[in-house]
DNA sequence: CTTGACACAGAAGATATAGTCGGGTAGTAT
DNA sequence: ATACTACCCGACTATATCTTCTGTGTCAAG
């Protein structure tokens, strides 16, 4: 008799998952204390431990950042997937070897939300141009939180929605959204823009290169 | 002008991917170099560098275990995406909202290379009935390297391939394949046997569970 | 009114992990 | 010859990170 998750337990769950989507690595104890609103690494370990319990996640003692969330966790969180059909296998007496279909099947409508956040976004304009992004083109936009200097963003602005390059220094104009074109001026990073994701790849020719 | 990466940064770069897709978070300096052959930090070190520098990961300074492979990373290893299709925005002067077209998208024919290899299998025979897993079920198998206690597996015998319950205990019979079903035996496990990967979830009814 | 599950505090100790320093070799280009 | 790049060795240091210990308060069940 499995008992469900109580509500703490559950945001531990998704402040680990979103911080793996975020960062692409696993939180540390004082990370997820932070989150939680906690002073203390005991509530963490408490929690974790339950979570380890009921099979939501796995860890490994004594090992930094060592949390990984197994299927369940996953279904929890409501991130479904997509599969290769292989074909039969026993779970009885032994059987015949795998043989390989190659069907997909869908395992749920929502596939896209499988590891992360990512969309495709038709690009208009070419302030981007030297960036080899063009008028018409396609691009594989990839939400995130956190952002580097040199990375592509698609940012927010009240004049509406753009794609720049993202800088940020320690000299004028510190920080600021930079086009790719000689003609176009750069934006100034103020409260007002809100960076919603990071461009990756984009689509020529009907083959996908990335973006630099 | 970019320069390639040299065979010894590709083996690197495959060897960080493994490990995540086998452990769900990256390696340490350690593990690396470990697993490149070499006896000090300091080469890990040189190469990681190299691919940070090339834009294949990223890396944060003092931070353990803190490298996430960038979408030129991915490609490099040949590892592609689906994606829905949101819509139009603008690179160049600021124009419409984006809008949801709620369309899918395929980059590529080899989708499961997403994130990870899983597949889906057919049930037949009833051992492990006990756990829920009846005869012509299918189930999702995650590939993995590493097992523990207690997780129902995709096991390779000599007399087939099979699913059941891997134990590792350290009591008589240390490590075993268990049935879930009183009327099968054991499978004691030697070096014959092979486990390819875990079954996460399965299907009842056109709808996925975790299974426990 | 005791017991247990849940949630949290605060601090000390142990160890896992990143980083540094100062080298060496082989090959290839200037 | 000199300079560069890719690749590697080994020992040391600094700190990031996990773990352990002891104790608090609440709330619901027996």
């Amino acid at each position: 008799m499995k008992k469900p998750l109580t509500e703490r337990q559950k945001e531990l769950l998704k402040i680990i998952y979103d911080f793996i989507k975020n960062t692409g690595y696993p939180p540390t104890f004082e990370e997820m204390r932070e989150s939680l609103g906690v002073s203390s690494n005991q509530s963490v370990i408490d929690h974790l431990a339950k979570l380890e319990e009921k099979r939501v996640i796995q860890r490994k003692k004594g090992i930094a950042r060592s949390i990984a969330i197994l299927p369940i966790g996953y279904e929890i969180l409501g991130k479904p997937g997509l599969a290769p059909f292989l074909g039969a296998t026993a779970a009885g007496a032994y059987t015949e070897a795998i043989e390989i279909k190659g069907e997909w099947q869908k395992l749920s409508q929502d596939v896209a939300q499988l590891q992360e956040n990512i969309f495709l976004l038709k690009i208009s304009g070419d302030s981007m141009i030297n960036a080899g992004i063009e008028d018409g083109d396609v691009v594989l936009v990839r939400e995130a939180k956190e952002f580097v200097s040199g990375e592509i963003v698609l940012a927010e602005t009240p004049e509406g929605t753009t794609v720049k390059r993202f800088i940020s220094e320690d000299k004028p104009p510190y920080v600021y959204l930079k086009p790719e074109n000689p003609n176009y001026e750069n934006i100034l990073f103020t409260d007002d823009v809100e960076l919603k994701g990071k461009i990756s790849s984009i689509m020529k020719n009907g083959t996908w290169k990335s973006v630099k």
